[in-house]
RNA sequence: GGGGUUGUAGCUCAGUUGGUUAGAGUACCUGCCUGUCACGCAGGGUGCCGCGAGUUCGAGUCUCGUCAACCCCGCCA
């Protein structure tokens, strides 16, 4: 029966006067009487079917009888439509199938909300009926695009000689970085497996192992809070390669990027990434994933204010804290309301306030102008390279508060007067990231990256003498690829030399034994002849959800998780058994 | 753990200063209609105003609490 099947979709004007048989949804029905229109849905789109009353009573009868997201075949003849009757919004709309039978396979049940129509529906109610939201045009779209970068990407990266290796899901847990989901092992009572945050170790191990190209596409998991660019169960392109510099892992990440961007938005992407050094991109934007999209950049003024009688400057300085700021020539538009509102919104990144001056006709004014002397004055205006009326703000205070707070602010300055332009697609590479980094609270010192990365060549030696200042000089052979200031992947070259990793254990405060229990497979594995490799993992979520333009990842993934971790079709998670927790010797406290 | 926004019909949303019978569009149901394509026309209200307390003669509206979704900080590479 479903053998002469076509696809709404693919019939065109070539397929005129054809018997046709198509199987899909009704997507829309126009009863007129006499005649009566149905829209036909399938995977590939729609197309219009019409059913003539002096034909066939008994058809047009039954096509108006179906309701919408019926499961129809409808059986006829493609006839051209006559010039004025032609529908230029519908991809098929120069067609239709003139009926000659409809048998209705399945009814439905009036959808909760409308599938035609691409209106922003309540998301709680979509995910609940997933099954029903992914019909829809921009869930179908982003999923068969999805489907085509995953095959872009094997495509490439075969053509690249990388060999897809899958890993272990069940797998030990490793304290570092994000938390884990642990799976208890009803074998090994009392003990756990953990859902991997990333197939890190066994990529390695693999490069050992001879296979000197890996890639998977594999799902990572981490218990960390959510946002509209996280889920705990995300996916990864991740790959390893023997014999690279960053250079090379870079190339060859470039090349399936641009690759995929012009399959998935036709856009061709015809420039090299920029390469920016993570020092410079933390100076000019206050963080190490820079939208360069937006022009402001942050200048250090922290020289010019040194000797600043304004209480909020100086009482700043002597706390060892830096002053920074950005102009942003906004022609004016920035009203009294906005930088009021500016001065509370900054609180959310610890600042106090958000300090600020406009420069006019070469003249300070409003917020802080009468506490700026005019030879600080003269400075701004050279620091900031002030011409067109401006607006420049400051923020005062520790250097991670002033960094993030700049940061935020220069987004959101930027998308409330319009000035990003979402039609860009900015690449960018941070590379040379702090191998380690020191915590404050812990008074311990931290792998930024994870502690297999590699330091520079030449920063080496300084793992032998670790301060918490020279910490932030020592540089990783780290890098990260940022698209419209969202990180959407990441990668370094892995340590190969047992001396220099074991003395990073050292400085992160771990003991042999300790490295030995968390990471022995793969420290053994390293003295058997390991090749010298690293390594890169690209968000692949965060991609789509990018080059879709889309608000968050969950639009680009079939049955995502609420902010709490909760799947409002199958309702995990839930409680189990009283059996199956025997079983597995966990009991359950109830707080 | 914290801050914010939202929650009224299946869906999208309005609802004034607390005022008596809670509305619009759409969907849905019934009927009419032979070239529609967001078809049109006529008729029909299908409601735990998220939930629970409180204030009040009276609460969709005010207060407190609570739940959920979303955004953000912390957290997370």
């Amino acid at each position: 029966m479903f053998s002469n099947r076509i696809y709404c979709g693919e019939i065109n004007a070539n397929d005129k006067d054809r018997e046709v048989t198509v199987f899909g949804w009704i997507d829309r029905k126009r009863d007129l009487g006499g005649i009566v229109f149905l829209e036909i849905r399938d995977i590939t789109g729609i197309i219009q079917a019409v059913f003539d009353s002096s034909v066939s009573a008994e058809n047009a009868e039954l096509a108006d009888s179906v309701r919408s997201e019926f499961v129809v075949s409808v059986t006829g003849k493609i006839r051209e439509r006559t010039p004025e009757t032609v529908n230029p919004n519908l991809p098929t709309g120069n067609i239709e199938i003139f009926a000659s039978d409809i048998k209705i396979l399945n009814k439905s049940l009036v959808p909760p909300f409308p599938i035609d129509i691409r209106d922003s529906i309540n998301e709680e109610v979509r995910l609940k009926y997933r099954f029903l939201d992914l019909r829809r045009e921009d869930m179908r779209e982003a999923m068969l695009k999805r489907h085509r970068m995953m095959q872009i990407t094997r495509q490439y990266l075969s053509d690249h000689r990388f060999i897809e290796i899958e890993t272990p899901i069940l797998n030990k847990s490793t304290p570092e970085g994000a938390r884990d989901f642990l799976v208890p092992s009803r074998i090994n009572k009392g003990e756990f497996y953990a859902l991997p945050q990333s197939p890190q170790l066994f990529k390695q191990i693999l490069m050992i192992s001879g296979f000197d190209r890996y890639f998977q596409i594999v799902k990572c998991f981490r218990d960390e809070d959510l946002r509209n660019d996280r889920q705990p169960e995300f996916t990864q392109i991740d790959m390893e390669l023997s014999f690279v510099t960053p250079k090379m892992i870079m190339e060859i990440i470039e090349g399936l990027i641009k690759k995929t961007v012009k399959e998935i938005t036709g856009k061709d992407v015809n420039y090299d990434f920029p390469v920016m050094d993570y020092d410079e991109a933390m100076s000019k934007y206050g963080t190490d994933a820079p939208d360069t999209r937006v022009g402001i950049e942050i200048r250090d003024c922290t020289d010019i204010f040194i000797n600043s009688t304004f209480n909020v400057f100086s009482s700043a300085l002597s706390s060892n804290g830096v002053i920074r700021g950005f102009a942003v020539e906004d022609g004016g538009r920035l009203s009294r309301k906005m930088t009021d509102d500016y001065s509370e919104y900054v609180k959310k990144f610890g600042a106090k306030g958000f300090p600020m001056f406009k420069y006019n006709d070469g003249k300070f004014e409003g917020g802080i102008s009468k506490f700026i002397t005019d030879d600080e004055k003269a400075k701004l205006v050279e620091k900031f390279n002030l011409k067109e009326p401006a607006v420049v703000f400051f923020s005062v205070d520790k250097e991670a508060i002033v960094n993030s707070t700049l940061a935020h602010m220069r987004m959101k300055i930027a998308r409330d007067l319009d000035m990003v332009d979402n039609n860009k697609l900015n690449f960018l590479w941070v590379t040379d990231f702090p191998l380690i980094e020191y915590h404050e609270e812990d008074k311990r010192y931290y792998a930024v990256h994870h502690p297999f990365t590699a330091p520079l060549p030449e920063h080496a030696e300084m793992l032998d003498n670790i301060t918490p200042e020279t910490a932030r000089k020592m540089k990783a052979q780290a890098y990260d690829i940022v698209l419209n200031g969202v990180e959407i992947g990441g990668g370094s070259i892995r340590i190969s030399d047992s001396a220099i990793q074991s003395k990073l254990f050292s400085v992160i405060g771990m003991s042999d034994e300790e490295a030995r229990t968390k990471f022995s497979f793969l420290l053994d594995a390293l003295q058997y002849g390991a090749p010298p490799h690293g390594g890169i993992a690209l968000g692949l979520d965060r991609i789509m959800m990018l080059l879709l333009q889309r608000g968050s990842i969950r639009e680009v993934m079939a049955f995502p998780k609420t902010q709490k971790g909760q799947c409002m079709m199958s309702e995990a998670p839930s409680p189990v058994t009283e059996d199956q927790l025997n079983e597995l010797s966990i009991r359950v406290v109830r707080k």
